[in-house]
DNA sequence: GTCAAATGGTGAACGACGTTCACTTTTGGA
DNA sequence: TCCAAAAGTGAACGTCGTTCACCATTTGAC
């Protein structure tokens, strides 16, 4: 394959993820459907295919790009502070952030369950391990004592207890907090978990 | 209607639910097939749809059925404690061993979206402000200058902190840490919250 | 006991979906 | 110029949720 070929390849992949990125934030998981992908991108329904084995895979590309847009959003948040709680604090503040302003996507990175046969995607789990990085380099400047083992259980507790209270803001039946209240409590329970 | 027609009613009911139950509890959610269901519970397809309009409504009566075995957990383990912090220590432990031994239906309560236009079950947001009571309950104990809308607030932050710790372990993701450790963050976790 | 209405129960049929594949069209290189 | 390889197509298949016209059983009034 060379040239032209590559190029159309390429781009016919770029705009069928396009599509179903688009579909995903305007309806959600329940709006991923092929032949609406298919042609919203332009192409008939054998080219999605040709492309992506199967649903699950087109969704986890779509996936694979929020966890990129959400690891700059964290870069930023990491690099923009000196502090290291004032880090911690930024970090979780922008965690909850992206989520609000993508929140079909977030949703959709955290709901899609993929077949138990299916392998996890060797990809995504790097993406966490990153994710978490900026949260373990930042906890280490706040508790240079922390180190090794305990410090990657730890740094996966304060993930999880954010990624809790972000994602029962989401749920119906939760009876839900206002974004300032909801953003104060974030602020409570970093400041605690890592004092 | 009377006697024997509810009876026989209330009997068809309960076989096509315990039969959706069964197939959450060995397939999880993507088990549930309206076909399979029917049969394993002796009706038809079209008796399964005289008593409940659609697939969302069988979910959401077996999700029903969770937050009650849930509930009666939850209740045990605050009734064995009397100590405040201990109380708390043992809903959060409670939590999280029902996810461990229920795993399939607790990810079912929590993995199920229903349609946006689709009503949230009345019944479920009651159960999850029953949950909640607990830990209100609890955490007034410990910290009885907490009142109204501030314990509101905080009760649900700890427990979406733990519901968080809970979920992320399903997480295929996510590199997941091992039984004792978790109860031990789980443990730490909740100590720092409430302290 | 009789009969009509109400209720329980049935499964063929419909439309939408994911997926496959035999096919045509376009391309790259010899 | 020609043909293998790759891109692109869409009819067709099986499965699913859902509907509905139909039969069977139960009920209550007479």
């Amino acid at each position: 394959m060379s040239g032209l070929q590559q190029a159309k390849s390429e781009e016919t992949r770029r705009k069928v993820l396009e599509a179903a990125c688009e579909a995903i934030e305007t309806g959600g998981l329940a709006a991923v459907n092929i032949r609406n992908i298919a042609k919203e991108a332009g192409y008939s329904i054998g080219s999605v295919y040709k492309h992506f084995k199967d649903v699950d895979e087109l969704i986890i590309a779509v996936n694979t790009l929020t966890f990129s847009k959400m690891k700059d959003r964290m870069a930023e948040a990491f690099e923009a502070e000196d502090d290291p709680l004032d880090r911690l604090q930024a970090l979780a503040r922008t965690y909850y952030r992206f989520s609000r302003e993508n929140t079909k996507l977030w949703l959709t990175l955290f709901g899609h369950r993929l077949p138990e046969d299916y392998p996890t995607p060797e990809e995504h789990v790097q993406a966490n391990v990153d994710l978490l990085s900026f949260v373990g380099r930042a906890l280490q400047g706040l508790h240079p004592e922390l180190e090794g083992e305990e410090l990657t259980v730890r740094v996966k507790t304060c993930f999880a207890a954010v990624h809790g209270i972000v994602a029962l803001s989401y749920e119906r039946r939760f009876v839900s907090l206002s974004d300032e209240v909801l953003e104060r409590e974030l602020e409570f329970a970093v400041a605690r978990l890592v004092a």
